[in-house]
DNA sequence: CATTCAAAGTTCCCTGAGGGAACCCCGAGT
DNA sequence: ACTCGGGGTTCCCTCAGGGAACTTTGAATG
């Protein structure tokens, strides 16, 4: 994404944007959750230059984001999203909340989600993983934490 | 973030990125939120250019994310969190959770969250907003929305 | 009144990343 | 031997980010 590196900032969310956070990298993520799992696939669904393609996928591969399988004897290869990879949807998830919620206007969401736990159409909700009630931007405090800087 | 457009494609996400997924500003959103709410702060705190953060600044303003207050007779302004943009942070929210968890390593998370509700150090988890049950990458199926591309 | 000061930008140049198109490599099929 | 198609690589061009210097505004100070 940056000239400059989040990698190395005592911030989790600095970090995580050094992983997913370049350009098109959400993108990507997202069409591969969806199913689509080889280069033409995705550069034609994106319309994005093989070159960018090319080293976004290395680097969502090399941060054990995307896995890369070949599927035939001939060198083709399929991109598959990690335990690592399927855990960071959590964040398309939300940013597909904000969207529909804030940006969809008359149309409507472009796209549903239907749980499978209750068989609805629903969305994401942010809750509290120890008290279960929700948990927003004015709910909690910031304190700093052990791995913060020196 | 983007020579290509992403504000137009019918995907919630890309809308979402077109309104804070350029370099630098889920960044410039956390420290609004945690109160470094002026120009000169958020400079010095994050070291970027300050044409680029004039920028950042105007574009989430113009998408009513942020909102400029003056706080002065001279011309001084403040940045402040808009409705829209306290619940744009649910996306920040769920970045700590994801680094923390994978990328925090021996040190331990930077920063802490205690959630009001239950007064304990927690962390996020994404639930179904109907029936309560977790709902991550794995637990739904995509469908086709109203406002999908014709 | 003239000078200083600080916040909040604006302007300039330089470098490097994204877009686009052309090219390449490799194994399979015919 | 020749073609085909997936998965890249290479090239050039433009534009966005980094960095530093400069500007503007009104208040405070001597």
């Amino acid at each position: 994404m940056q000239r400059t590196d989040f990698g190395t900032m005592a911030c989790s969310i600095a970090r995580t944007l050094d992983v997913m956070g370049e350009p098109w990298s959400p993108l990507i993520l997202r069409d591969v959750w969806v199913g689509m799992n080889r280069f033409e696939q995705l550069q034609a669904d994106l319309g994005i230059s093989r070159k960018v393609l090319t080293e976004r996928l290395n680097h969502l591969v090399d941060h054990g984001v995307l896995e890369r399988r070949p599927y035939d004897r001939r060198p083709r290869y399929e991109y598959h999203l990690t335990e690592k990879g399927t855990d960071l949807i959590d964040v398309l998830m939300v940013m597909v909340r904000w969207g529909d919620t804030w940006l969809a206007g008359e149309a409507g969401p472009p796209v549903l989600y239907r749980h499978h736990a209750c068989g609805e159409i629903s969305s994401v909700d942010l809750r509290c993983t120890g008290c279960g009630e929700p948990m927003h931007a004015d709910d909690v405090d910031v304190e700093a934490g052990p791995g913060a800087a020196a």
